[in-house]
RNA sequence: GGGCGGUUAGCUCAGCUGGCAGAGCAUCUCGUUUACACCGAGAGGGUCGGCGGUUCGAACCCGUCACCGCCCA
């Protein structure tokens, strides 16, 4: 076997144990004589790459995968994509768009050099782009060492998902549960596509609040203003509306004002939307092109006209239009429609502005800081817009979905998410699942002739449907329209198991064990993956669902492109290896707190690779190999060695409770803690001298138990930082098998021997007050000196005996002489029942020392004058558990012996 | 406006059921003692956001105020 390098270098190792892994067939679930572990990845979409967020929430899913994988579960991490219909849209048009061809979706073109491509093929271009650049994220998963199961991997518009979704779609339609319906739909004026609230985001932005004056009917001079943040959508007002309880417009409701510049008349009506604090108190209604106004008009019965087209351009050569209107000196319909048809939204805004000043007609104009709704993949503004779509009731599904988080067959970790969850889901409105695209899942429902709907898995059976339906033959119209992307990831974590087919897989894997996910999608995948799981499979679809911190860069800031601080995962992955990159997120990942990345923490994470690596030379050096099935650590005889397997024992506890409890952070640095500080800080250090020494039996059995500890260490450590723990394995691992497939270590593993916790602790501690002492008083750090201990009991004796060869090396002592006569000028220690002198007058600075005996000495008495008053307070005697107040009586009068022997030490350092 | 979270060392954060305030990074000092300078030994650094309350005892529980962040309207 080849000695290990001076440093783990990741980038050449990384990919060769990957590809091993994965040849090997270890992703792959099917070990079915276990209990089933399952996980389905959030599907990140097939347009994406990997960024910090993916990184982290597949670093977690990884760490329990493996974890749980090590523990003997059949494990199935089902991975896959979806289709994401608007942004893959958005890409391969916009590849089209470069060789100047546009979608034939009945727009004129715009000029001769346009070529218009078909649906078909179309959807053959996206195909052909998804064969090319759709696996990028895969791969990028991979990168980061994700034990997913790739035999089975999903994509949402596969063929057997496809038909979850029609299923999905023909079931709950027959139902009743999905409707067709004209209502007010978030419009995307640039992609022309309805698209979901979740969809939209609100943004600030500087604008005004105009005021304008609409005069009331049939009485000169007198006018109502109103306050609006969108001028241009007067064209469609048909009502005003004020406060019932306004004092200031009591006399007018109920009357007509006219609608300047169209010369519509239109009522004013008493609604409680209207707020007497906001603006004048009084605003314009237009039902067709605001939410809170298409409810209004609905209770006031007010007309609904639609002002403009899909692109948002003004479009008011219609009858509906010229409702209600009337030429006289305020406005003229057809002046109207000449002046503002065809005009862009924007620039009608100024015109409209413009019109009405010149009629005198504008009250004012304040500046005014509001929402906005912005499309999230286009950035246009969102068009409030009357259309048909189709809809989920998603109240009725919604219902069983609380309840199952209510009565805790669903758990969310932490739990403080279950509010935002059940808030979501109380509140939810009709979901809009319809979608003006190409690419995507096709709704299955056909038009007749009269346009009565056929909804069908499939047109043979739609058809037959209608002929049922009509008494002949007809022909039928296919929805031209898709569904929302997310209406087939609400089928996930059971269309990825085969469902509608009883597949042995379903019946195995569903209900999966845990989600993990960001708290941004609890809306998207958590909530809709409820409803759909409990409604077609009667059962949750997951036991927990553990939401995870944002990533944000160091400084606490969102990353994001325009601000140019995005760490790149595969970046950071080429730098310092997939293992510090993996441990940095699981160490940071503490419930309920963002992450606040930075380099340094990778670098750090980086440098524990190296010294685990580093750690593992040493044994190979000194011929540690992994000592075999026959190893017994209940049998051992050293008591360092008795230590070490104790310790190993509480971390293994510690970190398999911390992972039960997804606490990835305390898991992760329990491994740290006892890697770095308990084995590679103390115990090599002591076990240096026995591998020098000439104790043959000494130095087997502590070859033996480094070499099974450090194999414990990598099974410990592997589900945060799997390739350098693979690689190591393959020196210290068992013979057979790749550490991927080892066990997972049992809390029970070796038994915790305190006496030798309690010795060894005591060896610490003396070295650590010597090299303390040696640095407060300036002595030369290589100097060795002889120490002289003083007042020891007889089991301290023992101790000193035992591991006097480690102390010596570890606190540069050169002897240690028992109960010697003190020299002038010694430095003296206490340490416990006992005193160590360092008698060396001329290598040491008196007054140094001096201080540090008397700044101690400060200390001790402070901590005593605490301990008193605690123990003169009668109530705390009466209070306060026995067990806290014996520790308080202990405390005292160990200070107090110390106090005495730093007195006396004084004392002898100047006599007189 | 409604909801959630945060405020602890210079920075980033742990701190469980109330019982001696911790880690990593950074800083300073010393050091190459045959795994590791991506290292080792040590040090300094705190009004636990403010105020009140409960308690023998509060970083922790309760109230309140201030500031910061996020989600929803």
């Amino acid at each position: 076997m080849t000695t290990l390098e001076k440093t783990y270098a990741p980038a050449e190792i990384e990919g060769r144990l990957y590809d091993s892994w994965e040849s090997s067939g270890a992703f792959a679930c099917g070990r079915t004589e276990n209990a089933a572990y399952t996980i389905v990845i959030p599907p990140p979409n097939v347009t994406g790459s990997l960024h910090m967020g993916h990184a982290l929430n597949n670093t977690l899913q990884d760490i329990l995968v493996r974890w749980r994988r090590m523990q003997g579960y059949d494990t199935l991490w089902q991975p896959g994509t979806d289709h994401a219909g608007i942004a893959t849209q958005m890409v391969v048009e916009r590849q089209l768009a470069e060789e100047g061809i546009r979608l034939d979706r009945g727009r004129p073109i715009d000029n001769g050099n346009e070529n218009l491509i078909s649906r078909p093929d179309f959807l053959e271009k996206v195909w052909a782009w998804k064969d090319e650049s759709g696996g990028t994220i895969i791969n990028q998963l991979k990168r980061l060492g994700a034990s997913c199961d790739w035999s089975r991997e999903r994509f949402t518009m596969d063929e057997g998902l496809s038909k979850s979704v029609l299923k999905v779609f023909v079931e709950l339609h027959r139902q009743g549960l999905i409707f067709k319906d004209k209502r007010l739909v978030n419009w995307d004026p640039k992609l022309h596509t309805a698209i979901s609230d979740l969809e939209v985001v609100q943004k600030e932005v500087d604008s005004h609040l105009w005021y304008l004056r609409y005069p009331i009917e049939g009485e000169r001079d007198r006018f109502v203003t109103v306050a609006t943040t969108r001028p241009e959508t007067m064209l469609g007002d048909t009502g005003i509306a004020v406060h019932p309880d306004d004092e200031r417009y009591q006399d007018i409701i109920g009357k007509s004002a006219v609608l300047p510049i169209v010369g519509r008349k239109i009522k004013v009506v008493a609604d409680r939307y209207a707020d007497p604090e906001q603006g004048s108190g009084a605003v314009k209604i237009t039902p067709a092109h605001d939410f809170n106004d298409f409810e209004v008009g609905r209770r006031a019965g007010l007309g609904m006209i639609n002002v403009f087209d899909a692109s948002a351009v003004i479009t008011i050569d219609t009858d509906e239009f010229r409702m209600d209107t009337e030429t006289t000196e305020w406005g003229d319909p057809d002046v109207a429609i000449s002046t503002f048809n065809g005009l862009d939204r924007f620039d009608a805004r100024d015109k409209i502005i413009a019109e009405m000043e010149a009629r005198g007609l504008v009250a004012g104009i304040e500046a005014n800081r509001h929402m906005v709704p912005f499309g999230d993949r286009s950035d246009v503004v969102i068009e409030p817009w009357l259309t048909d779509q189709w809809y989920v009731d998603a109240e009725t599904l919604a219902k069983p979905a609380i309840l199952a988080v209510q009565n805790g067959d669903t758990r969310f970790v932490p739990e403080n998410w279950a509010k935002t969850y059940f808030e979501w889901l109380r509140n939810i409105q009709p979901w809009c699942i319809s979608r003006q695209l190409w690419w995507g899942h096709q709704i299955p429902a056909w038009y007749g002739p009269d346009d009565e709907i056929f909804v069908a898995e499939s047109e043979d059976v739609a058809t037959k449907l209608a002929e049922a339906h009509y008494g002949k033959p007809v022909e039928l119209k296919r929805d031209p329209d898709v569904l929302d992307t997310w209406f087939s990831s609400a089928l996930w974590p059971f269309s990825t198991l085969g469902w509608p087919e009883e597949t042995p897989e379903l019946t195995r894997y569903y209900p999966t064990s845990v989600l993990i996910t960001g708290f941004d999608i609890i809306f998207f995948w958590v909530a809709r993956m409820m409803m759909m799981g409990q409604h077609f499979m009667g059962e949750i679809p997951f036991h927990d669902v553990y939401i995870h911190a944002l990533v944000r860069d160091e400084k606490g800031a969102k990353m994001s492109k325009s601000k140019g601080n995005v760490m790149d995962p595969l970046e950071v992955i080429d730098e310092y290896g997939a293992d510090a990159l993996r441990f940095t997120l699981a160490a940071m990942a503490a419930m309920g707190r963002d992450i606040k990345l930075a380099n340094s923490r990778v670098q750090g994470y980086r440098n524990f690779g190296t010294k685990l690596w580093n750690a593992a030379r040493f044994c190979q050096m000194n011929e540690c190999s992994a000592p075999g099935a026959h190893f017994d650590p209940s049998s051992i005889d050293l008591t360092l060695n008795k230590w070490i397997i104790g310790g190993l024992a509480e971390a293994t506890a510690d970190v398999t409770q911390a992972l039960e409890g997804y606490k990835f952070d305390q898991a992760a640095g329990a491994i740290y803690q006892f890697t770095w500080h308990t084995f590679c800080d103390w115990y090599v250090e002591f076990a240096k001298p026995v591998f020098q020494g000439n104790d043959e039996a000494a130095k087997i059995e502590t070859r033996a138990v480094a070499g099974w500890t450090l194999q414990q260490i990598l099974r410990l450590l592997h589900p945060f930082m799997p390739f350098i723990t693979e690689e190591l394995w393959q020196h210290f691992g068992e013979e057979d098998g790749m550490l991927i497939h080892a066990a997972w270590p049992a809390n029970d593993i070796a038994p915790v021997d305190p006496a030798a916790k309690a010795e060894l602790d005591w060896a610490v501690s003396f070295i650590t007050e010597v090299r303390v002492v040696r640095n407060e008083v300036n002595m030369p750090a290589g100097a060795k000196i002889p120490a002289i201990l003083r007042g020891a009991s007889d089991q301290t004796k023992v101790r000193l005996a035992s591991h006097s060869d480690q102390i010596r090396r570890l606190a540069r002592l050169d002897k240690i002489v028992l109960d010697a006569d003190l020299p002038e000028g010694a430095v003296q220690i206490v340490l416990g029942e006992a005193t160590l002198a360092l008698p060396l007058a001329d290598v040491i600075d008196l007054a140094a020392e001096r201080n540090r005996l008397l700044k101690e000495l400060g200390k001790l008495e402070k901590d005593i004058a605490v301990i008193n008053k605690k123990l003169a307070n009668e109530k705390f005697l009466a209070n306060a558990p026995e067990n806290v107040v014996s520790e308080q009586h202990e405390r005292r009068r160990d200070a107090g012996a110390a106090k005495a022997k730093i007195e006396a030490a004084l004392e002898r350092l100047n006599p007189g």
